[in-house]
DNA sequence: GCCAACGTTGGC
DNA sequence: GCCAACGTTGGC
């Protein structure tokens, strides 16, 4: 039974274009830095998930790809390097802090706005859209991938 | 650039 | 353990 998810990525850093033209169309889900965000990667993501890719702090933010979940997690390793942005000073490899996992795309899909969904009664649901939601990471009901999807011509 | 909202830090 | 201060996120 697959979970489902959204994830949220600037396309300055990722994007769902970056996201096709990596090998495999996959890439490491790095940079996490929040607990709850970090927990969900731990305990809920499983090999075949579905992600919905977000693009988020850009002119359209909004869903722009359907991705999978890939292999499992694994200590993110730009925790480790010094000249990495996401450096953690308190980590280590003994007891890594943060974790990455592996996504593939799916297809890219036409651009689902923010302002769309937040016109979308089905989507009203979507933590996403909660007020004062910042996680890069939540949890998608199968309702509202359903939904998405439907909304996407899919 | 602004600012609301939230998470983290650290003194006590 | 409390909570003020600070940092970050992210839409607008």
């Amino acid at each position: 039974m697959p979970n489902f998810w959204l994830m949220k990525s600037e396309p300055d850093e990722a994007s769902i274009d970056d996201l096709a033209a990596a090998p495999q169309q996959t890439l490491p889900w790095t940079g996490v830095r929040n607990y709850q965000a970090r927990n969900f990667m731990r305990d809920g993501m499983q090999p075949g998930d579905g992600v919905l890719f977000y693009h988020s702090s850009c002119p359209q933010p909004g869903v722009a790809g359907i991705a999978r979940i890939v292999g499992n997690v694994a200590p993110d390793e730009t925790q480790f390097d010094p000249k990495s942005p996401y450096f953690d000073p308190k980590s280590s490899r003994a007891a890594p802090r943060w974790l990455q996992i592996d996504v593939k795309l799916e297809r890219k899909t036409r651009l689902l706005a923010l302002a769309e969904m937040r016109g979308a009664p089905e989507l009203a649901t979507m933590r996403v859209l909660q007020r004062g939601n910042r996680l890069s990471i939540t949890p998608v009901t199968p309702q509202e991938w359903a939904a998405v999807l439907r909304r996407l011509g899919a």
